[in-house]
DNA sequence: CCTTGACCTTGACGTTGCGTTAATGTGTAG
DNA sequence: CTACACATTAACGCAACGTCAAGGTCAAGG
């Protein structure tokens, strides 16, 4: 099969004019060219094409990518974990840049007057420098215990936000759930709330919910020792009081 | 005190460069300019300064920028969440890249030869492509962005194998279960088989399984129009078909 | 007074990865 | 034969400066 720039853009979903560009830089040279100077692609160029495109997707820089496609015995690997080390650098600066947007905002958003905001605004941000050096290092330990989670919680489609979420939810039902467990009562509305807290949980990692799948789930955490160790942590019985609250919320049993 | 760029700009922490270009951009105007045509800052040019720099530091572009410093009335604080919006918005695309720059290492270091690393790769990526052509608009209008993007990042969080193991289940899945269904009886060897199937393919998406969620989830099946227009595409009854094998399968009803 | 070296000026090109005209030639269907 | 869609190269534009280049200015030292 042979292509024109048009046709091969199409199938790539690119444009002709990156074809063009990629023929002028060197990394990715046509078949040959026809007595029009058409540019004509076979199929290896085809294959080449998905391989750019596929490093590009990850951010590698076309200069690099022409190192990879050029030479075949350049390694691949290597050159993708040095990739990966300026991306997490990237995410860093860019974590310390969303803290300090949102810590500005709650100060703006904290009643100052504009005026005022502005004459403190080179302060403010010298106190955010001192913050951030002060704890910063502090806060990236604590986060670098919770990398294996995330990255957990990253196979599963979750967003950090999302995780985030996640994580304070879980901590909200298990102080409410030991609230709810002191009362004994799995019908009431303390335990009643954790069942729905669970739920909305539940939700992060369950891209939809069912009531049956909810209680389902229930019954498993009270099969299931892992769970049982969590949950059961301060108080034993407590599996059975949270299956039992949540096949009251849903109205099955199993 | 008054300052030339060089001192300014040492002050700063940027070049004298920079400061021309503010001058030029009509970002930052010095006080005035000396007779032999030297730039000279105040006061007032280091506050300003300061603040431009503030929101440099938070990645908000120059021509932003100069909405802010410039009028006195700009809602500030709006600009800076939508500012940080952006940014989110730039973690998830980063954290998206990470997580398939990660896969990609593993699949290049576990022993793949380069060639059907590279037949794979070029796969998946028309995989999406074309997922994105047939269902992207529709999936986007119906769920949002997000929706768009966890599906997305589902499908590439697997590593090549899984997801190569999770389409040929799929696949078998439907075909299995469509001759079980032709044997009308969910309780025989064919349906079994397919709810067996059924639970090899679910553990690619669960981390863990439990045969009450698993039975949860045949019952929200049938529940979900969703689902029902995917089983239920050839035959009417599918749907209800497999959550029968499934129950019996399992064990449990709901 | 002259030189040296550090500083200042404007002007202009380079960077990345293409998008977007512009001006012009080619292929094909009606 | 005429549209009309497609192809070509050349060129500027984008963001935020870095980096020469060519030249003027200032303070210090011989």
């Amino acid at each position: 099969m042979e292509y024109t720039v048009q046709k091969l853009a199409r199938m790539a979903g690119i444009s002709p004019r990156t074809l063009r560009y990629y023929d002028e830089i060197d990394i990715l040279k046509p078949a040959r060219i026809n007595s029009s100077g058409y540019r004509i692609y076979g199929e290896q160029e085809v294959n080449q094409l998905q391989q750019i495109l596929f490093y590009r997707e990850l951010g590698v820089a076309l200069e690099d990518i022409r190192q990879i496609v050029n030479s075949p015995s350049f390694d691949g690997a290597a050159a993708l974990r040095d990739h990966r080390e300026k991306l997490l650098e990237k995410r860093r600066q860019l974590d310390l840049l969303i803290s300090n947007v949102e810590k500005t905002i709650q100060a703006a958003e904290g009643g100052m007057t504009m005026t005022d905001k502005e004459k403190f605004e080179g302060f403010k941000q010298k106190m955010i420098d001192e913050n951030e050096k002060t704890y910063g290092k502090e806060i990236r330990e604590k986060y670098g215990e919770n990398a294996v989670e995330q990255s957990y919680a990253k196979l599963k489609g979750m967003t950090p936000e999302q995780h985030d979420e996640a994580t304070k939810l879980a901590e909200e039902i298990q102080q409410t759930l030991a609230e709810a467990y002191a009362t004994g009562n799995p019908a009431g509305d303390l335990a009643q709330k954790t069942a729905d807290l669970h739920k909305k949980w539940l939700m992060f990692y369950w891209g939809s919910y069912s009531k049956e799948a909810h209680a389902g789930l229930a019954q498993m955490y009270v099969d299931d020792e892992r769970f049982t160790a969590y949950y059961d942590k301060n108080q034993p019985g407590t599996v059975e009081f949270l299956r039992d609250a949540i096949h009251i919320y849903t109205g099955i049993k199993n």
